[in-house]
DNA sequence: AATTATAATGCAATAATTTGCAGTTGCAAT
DNA sequence: ATTGCAACTGCAAATTATTGCATTATAATT
């Protein structure tokens, strides 16, 4: 296999796919191609694109991250921990709170997919603390 | 092993312990009074002690979540994609990130340790895009 | 105290992720 | 072309984390 043209092939399986997929869905998706790709090679292809910010991961409570391609609007989640709905919002906040700390800390924030655990209205209601 | 005294040990050796500790040191630290702790009682103890905010659940990148025991003030870590150096924040903004989420969405956000990636100061300037 | 329901545990199997290391590949500079 | 270096890959092993199910403990009820 031609080193890192699997970064495209990743990242177009990505944006094909418009929902979050897990790393072995992407791998699984690119074996039906391309049979000779080795599982590590997904997960370090990966790495590569989240470290470059052209992909989002995220933990959402379930078994295994899950990666997006990052597309020109962000957006985030909060998941419910008592039913797991998830909600998603969308960047000003968050982008807000970036740029503070891009301006406080001299830092350069490249987490593009916040996942934020509480409870939601509906189970608040349900069963207040 | 009486049920669930297992959560009481874990906040202790968590509390006694101020950095972030992975799921194995805690194992292997209970391990040292314990030994019929079953690993996935500790992993689900933790679960529950996250669930109720006790403990925080952080994944800084290594190959292990970390956690550690919620005390009185809240913090926050950026952490540089390039050096691994560890930034810790203050609460402040974040908090008030959490309160507007709250007032929007109506949703009480529980997540209490965030991890934000990106690129320290020092890294943007040895090596800007 | 006996009875039920609910939650916590151990164990073993499985799944998800990471790592070490040797071998390839791409690319730039001879 | 050849050399050298850094990045990428495959493979297998090790780590980390999750899950199903039978058993045991706690709590609530009678």
């Amino acid at each position: 296999m031609r080193a890192s043209s699997v970064n495209q092939i990743i990242l177009k399986t990505l944006e094909q796919d418009q929902s979050h997929l897990t790393a072995q869905q992407i791998y699984g998706r690119i074996r039906d191609n391309l049979p000779a790709v080795n599982q590590s090679t997904v997960y370090r292809a990966l790495e590569r694109l989240a470290h470059a910010g052209q992909v989002s991961v995220s933990d959402m409570g379930l078994g295994a991250a899950v990666y997006e391609a990052v597309g020109g609007e962000q957006h985030h989640h909060l998941v419910c921990q008592e039913c797991n709905q998830v909600i998603t919002i969308d960047d000003a906040a968050i982008q807000a709170l970036f740029n503070d700390i891009e301006r406080q800390h001299d830092f350069q924030v490249v987490t593009n997919h916040l996942i934020l655990f509480g409870r939601c209205s509906a189970c608040r209601e349900r069963m207040p603390e």
